[in-house]
DNA sequence: GAAATCTCTGCAATCGATTGCATTAGTTTC
DNA sequence: GAAACTAATGCAATCGATTGCAGAGATTTC
């Protein structure tokens, strides 16, 4: 069995030393034409490829980054981990996953894959980490090459990307109340988690703008899932008094709603309409087709990860923190419609589903 | 600014050999007990974490574990990362992540990746990938540890998991059959694919035991995602004379081909039935809820990294190659019924929905 | 034509941990 | 009490690439 070969097996079968190989292969500006077509010629024939190891550990750089993620088995997070793969592999990066990141331990891991050199930057994407155990990363050396994604913390010093979660909820909550639903109630998304609130905030501030009450029993108990929507809609079922539309804080939220309300033999958006968060590749294909805000997925990721690939690169060496705020859109098909009281019929989809 | 403390900051500390320190650490049985209580309180007291490139470039070893995916967006395949990074992390490994990995260049890849000593292992999961390029790989050093999963090379010298996909979609027809139909078309995978391949051959055995005609004209094109299924649907509408019942060779396809043709006014079960596979998390909330061939995604995940794993660390040494096949379960819920000629009504989940 | 500059290349140190071998001290065996 | 062993530790080489520095020629400048 051969040994991988390596830079001195090339630098020996070109005749020339370590160095040159080196420079020919990473700034082949400084290497004569001749030497340089030797040494190409060289790896072609012994087919060497340079150990990552050992360039990492003379470098200090692991050509990796980190993305922390609370759930990959979700397709919110799973499209997201799509385009970063796409743009980190392009700009020659590796991809490390951690699943179910947050958690007591979750700074000592952050920090130990930092301080292990194995990877250069990390790109967060849970909300329910704590601030804290973030702070602790970037105080003490140099500030660590760390985008936040879903997450707002206009304070703190990090660099976040976003969607304008606020906004939309308030957008999606306005649907409704356009549609002359008065009566709304809100799926909310996991207890602790930053994007529960902002989506809520939102709900509320809509609320308020057309003077409408919010009821503590029109509150569901939520976790981004679709069993958490699935007991959201069966607690709804229970209600003697209900309200004629709801307000989920996501789409898996809305789609497990709907499918308890649907068994119970209630129909939407004829009895109760509802709206969703996030535009999932399914959303476009349940019954009814969902009604709901779209989260520009692929520029989160391919943007979160072009911008942490900077950080680390050096070419964004801005001390002060940059927010990135993504826009959602509305996207209305199905499950929306005027409420039962008003007789009317339901809304037309505005917008194909694609 | 402090530097990251190394080995050497470690040993200062404790009056001490570097050598004694990494020994400490990684066979603490080989140090007397009040080294090992000083090297203890050093590394808490410096904060020392172990470089994890210059271990690689020592040991040869990455811990890292590289999953070759085709499409990472999908829930199909995101669930088993996500059971692939439990075990992985479990067992001290990190996970790298190479989507959309079929292609031309796909062989050089892989062997980039080992070469530069990046990875240790190898997890395939593509389906399409060309059996020649996997070959180049095996063949010149020590065989690399490689497990390739669904996937079937009885032949070839790698290890592999899978679900026995034949069977299963045999199953599933002859479910449709006994239900009392004799008009059956089939939705493809993707063109290519060793699981296209399979499942069609599932179908078409159940098919002639029955002693039933394959029309080709019901055999319909398909991706193994949700458009896909969707213009299935559209072809299935066009035709004049078409089947009472359709098996879908994965559950994306049968979701968009429902959602096709309920647009056009049919209702399943009542006028088509369909019976999908994988079982993914939505399945059990469109509607109707999905009949579909469970495939167990979490095993198949925890199995084939643990495997990858034990290959890496020699613990499994055998030469010849294992094939480890995991069997699917029948999840009959409201999308199939007795065809609309016999009149009956519709089959009753016999397995509730999760 | 001497000095200055530029281009190309090699030498050797370096990154941080691991590990084969040697050494010392302490213990057991006969 | 000498030989043989064991346990604990240190020395120094090693993994494979990168890079600061210096030197050898070649070319330009005045």
């Amino acid at each position: 069995m051969k040994k991988t070969p390596t830079i001195q097996d090339v630098a020996r079968f070109a005749h020339v030393s370590t160095a040159t190989v080196s420079r020919a292969l990473s700034s082949p500006e400084r290497v004569s034409e001749s030497t340089r077509a030797r040494v190409s010629e060289a790896v072609r024939v012994t087919g060497y490829t340079p150990n990552q190891s050992a360039r990492s550990l003379r470098q200090r750089t692991a050509r990796t980054i980190l993305v922390a993620l609370p759930d990959i088995g979700n397709p919110f997070f799973s499209t997201i981990l799509d385009s970063i793969e796409r743009e980190a592999t392009m700009r020659g990066y590796g991809v490390l996953v951690a699943n179910r990141f947050s958690g007591a331990d979750s700074g000592r891991r952050m920090r130990d894959y930092f301080m292990s050199n194995r990877v250069d930057g990390l790109l967060l994407f849970d909300g329910s980490l704590d601030l804290s155990q973030l702070m602790m990363l970037t105080g003490e050396p140099a500030p660590l090459p760390l985008i936040v994604a879903c997450e707002e913390i206009p304070t703190a010093p990090f660099h976040t990307v976003k969607t304008d979660n606020s906004y939309a909820a308030e957008r999606a909550t306005r649907h409704l109340i356009d549609l002359g639903h008065r009566r709304i109630g809100h799926i909310r998304g996991p207890a602790g988690n930053v994007l529960t609130l902002e989506r809520e905030a939102g709900f509320a501030k809509a609320m308020a703008a057309a003077g409408l009450e919010i009821r503590a029993d029109w509150m569901f108990a939520g976790g981004f899932d679709m069993d958490s929507g699935h007991a959201a809609g069966q607690n709804f079922m229970r209600l003697t008094d209900r309200p004629t539309a709801v307000f989920a804080a996501n789409d898996e939220g809305a789609i497990g709603f709907l499918s308890a309300v649907r068994q119970q033999g209630l129909d939407c958006p004829r009895d109760v309409s509802i709206v969703g968060f996030d535009d999932l590749a399914i959303s476009s294909h349940v019954w009814p087709p969902l009604t709901t805000m779209r989260q520009p997925r692929e520029a989160l990721g391919r943007i979160a990860a072009g911008a942490l690939i900077d950080v680390i690169e050096g070419q964004r060496r801005s001390r002060v923190p940059m927010h990135m705020v993504l826009s959602s859109e509305l996207i209305i098909r199905g499950s929306t419609a005027c409420p039962p009281a008003l007789g009317r019929s339901a809304s037309s989809p505005v917008v194909a589903a694609e």
